[in-house]
DNA sequence: GTTCCGCATGAATCGATAG
DNA sequence: ACTATCGATTCATGCGGAA
């Protein structure tokens, strides 16, 4: 089946209208922070944020599939010395618009932003909301599974150890014979804290998030073929992810530089799926190198 | 000058009232949680959490220092498939009280309690939330300053996609015991992500936090001679640690069986505290080993 | 004295069963 | 229908006993 990957130019909460109800498997998306980017956005005052959110919240309610789920990557900024609550009263609202909030996952940034200040540590983590709107949703945890801890490193040693050492008439008896099976076995759930570090060599534009993240997303509540959305689709991130996923995407921006970027860097993605099929991520596509 | 350590058994809201105008330097404690400790507390319902707080908060915004800072650990659990908003309530309901919401460092917990279910993953973080009277305050950067060896940077490089999910380095605000060791070395200043283990194998009681916690908070925010309260005192985590590290320090709670182990582990300590001064931290105390 | 393995134990959460 | 209790699930940690 063919992966489509749809880019809008506009506002969110006009350009949103035109997507069908129920239609959206995943968004994940990173707006603009409040009074952040100024330069590109406008800025929006951090004591009018949720009322400028919420229609878009809205429409996105609207066009999700009730088994689907919203990711929303969000962090307060320091106001006259206080963090700022606008994150706490638009999480009470969405909830009062009709959201569940399921869950509050961790982004702790690994490199985060440098610099020094006389009451205050480096911030070096965000907030990656989750919303759904049934509390049955779908998620497909082995899809993110991850090895085990110290535990399963000090026994894949060991193993190691004796394959150095063993002799032919251990082969054959099944012990340690498919490493890689065993390995699978050793595998344990991830928690809802993530430690990924933040790209940092994107000269073009605001790094809005690593593809680690969308695409930890994306393996967890979403199977090939299904629709992503990001209305604040920035560089384009979420959607070469998604794209290179094997799963449909739309894109919205209001700037017309982001847009005419993601396009111009969509169209070798798009020749590339004219070609013979091949497993994603394993392959580097033409187009793309440019762009990380 | 001689170091004091004072309990006090009953409620809170209650003897907090014994305790004079702007004396304290710092507030840590770990309050039941709501719906929580059900068998010693009796346990808060979540929709009465804030109501109950408040009178409380008040009384600790009364007897903090203009300098203080008050370190609230709380996290709030899933009902009925969302989160709970009363955290988030009862931030919005202290700033109303007058205090300052400065900052929310993370506590990433290692060893997060197991399980496993479908739609949600293991929660393995919980909130440090801190409030200040005033935007000034006292804070010690310096003392909780960390090593950071090459081996950070070259980590970095050498991650696999797993361990950038999964990492057990010692990244952000880890710290070992001995920094000294370390001090050779360059050291950087911490981030607001604190990654420890919780203490899980006291029989004797529930302990809620590791010593590392307090410590790291006793550092930051108090010298030598500052006075510590804790309203909840639980196991007296915070007060040994308090102690230790030469700050008076007060705690109150409403279970007398706590209220007696602390009085008789206290015992041996004041006896220490008469024989010639050490290092605190460098060496063990009679008394203490028996507790943990 | 080390090192290594086994084992109990958590500020959990969901779904089924029982009153 | 709505609440209360219980079992199953699961993994990092540190202790104690053994090699």
């Amino acid at each position: 089946m063919e992966i489509k990957t749809d880019i809008l130019l506009g506002d969110s909460k006009e350009k949103l209208k035109l997507i069908p109800d129920d239609t959206i498997d995943l968004i994940v998306t990173s707006p603009p922070y409040a009074d952040q980017r100024l330069g590109t956005y406008g800025g929006i005052p951090h004591d009018k944020y949720v009322e400028w959110f919420l229609p878009i919240s809205k429409q996105l309610l609207r066009v999700l599939k009730p088994t689907g789920t919203f990711i929303l990557n969000i962090k307060e900024k320091v106001v006259e010395g206080e963090r700022s609550t606008y994150v706490m009263e638009l999480i009470l609202a969405m909830r009062k618009q009709g959201w569940l909030w399921t869950e509050e996952f961790i982004w702790h940034k690994k490199n985060s932003y440098p610099g020094k200040w006389p009451n205050r540590f480096r911030d070096s983590w965000e907030r990656l909301l989750q919303f759904n709107k049934e509390r049955k949703f779908h998620m497909y945890q082995e899809a993110v599974m991850v090895p085990m801890g110290d535990w399963a490193k000090t026994r894949l040693k060991k193993l190691s150890d004796t394959d150095k050492i063993r002799d032919n008439s251990k082969v054959g008896s099944g012990f340690g014979k498919n490493i890689s099976n065993w390995v699978e076995r050793e595998m344990a759930y991830p928690t809802n804290v993530l430690h990924l570090a933040t790209e940092c060599n994107n000269k073009n534009h605001s790094a809005a998030f690593p593809e680690e993240l969308p695409e930890w997303f994306i393996k967890l509540f979403t199977k090939e073929n299904d629709t992503v959305l990001d209305p604040f689709m920035g560089s384009g991130t979420t959607l070469f992810v998604a794209n290179r996923m094997r799963r449909n995407s739309i894109g919205i921006d209001n700037v017309a530089e982001y847009y005419n970027m993601v396009k111009n860097q969509l169209q070798p993605v798009e020749l590339y799926l004219l070609e013979p099929k091949e497993k994603y991520g394993k392959t580097k596509r033409p187009g793309r190198n440019s762009v990380r």
